[in-house]
DNA sequence: CATTATATACTGTTTTAGCAGTAAAAATAT
DNA sequence: ATATTTTTACTGCTAAAACAGTATATAATG
């Protein structure tokens, strides 16, 4: 389930949307080593700024659990 | 888009699963404090550890984009 | 090729999340 | 009501995330 690379994905959708990593970093408001970080999977970022990012991105985040699902 | 009440949705989980604040940080791994800021929506909580908490639980995460989905 | 832009990597410093411990408030049970 | 459990809240302390700056490597461009 979801073994998804985040990283990968993010880094896709910046590529896509024509931003450098610095630029992501300056509309999310956070630093350009946090969004090399999130795009290296580093899953001990901030939750406020994987969030940033994926804003930026126009990404959603899901929770589902099997049972509301 | 998903204004869900994440907190509120774990809180929903732990209790349907007969889990107190501490038992849940236990299984997951993290201190009490922790979770009990998870619940309140405390967003600059570590990513990893908002993981552990939502793996715990059996909710799984998804990441979509407008134009993927 | 050379040149520019971007990404990766590594610093030192500052900020803060995470933590256990404790205590008090709220909920649950006896 | 009064125990008991659970939650909420507040401490310092420590570890590490975040950061800008810098440097090198890689990629893209002329």
């Amino acid at each position: 389930m979801n073994d998804l690379d985040l990283g990968a994905f993010i880094k896709d959708h910046r590529k896509n949307a024509g931003l450098t990593q610095l630029e992501l970093a300056d509309l999310a408001g956070i630093g350009k080593t946090t969004v090399f970080d999130i795009e290296k999977n580093k899953e001990t970022v901030r939750f406020n700024n994987l969030l940033a990012v994926l804003h930026v991105l126009n990404i959603n985040v899901e929770f589902k659990s099997p049972l509301t699902k």
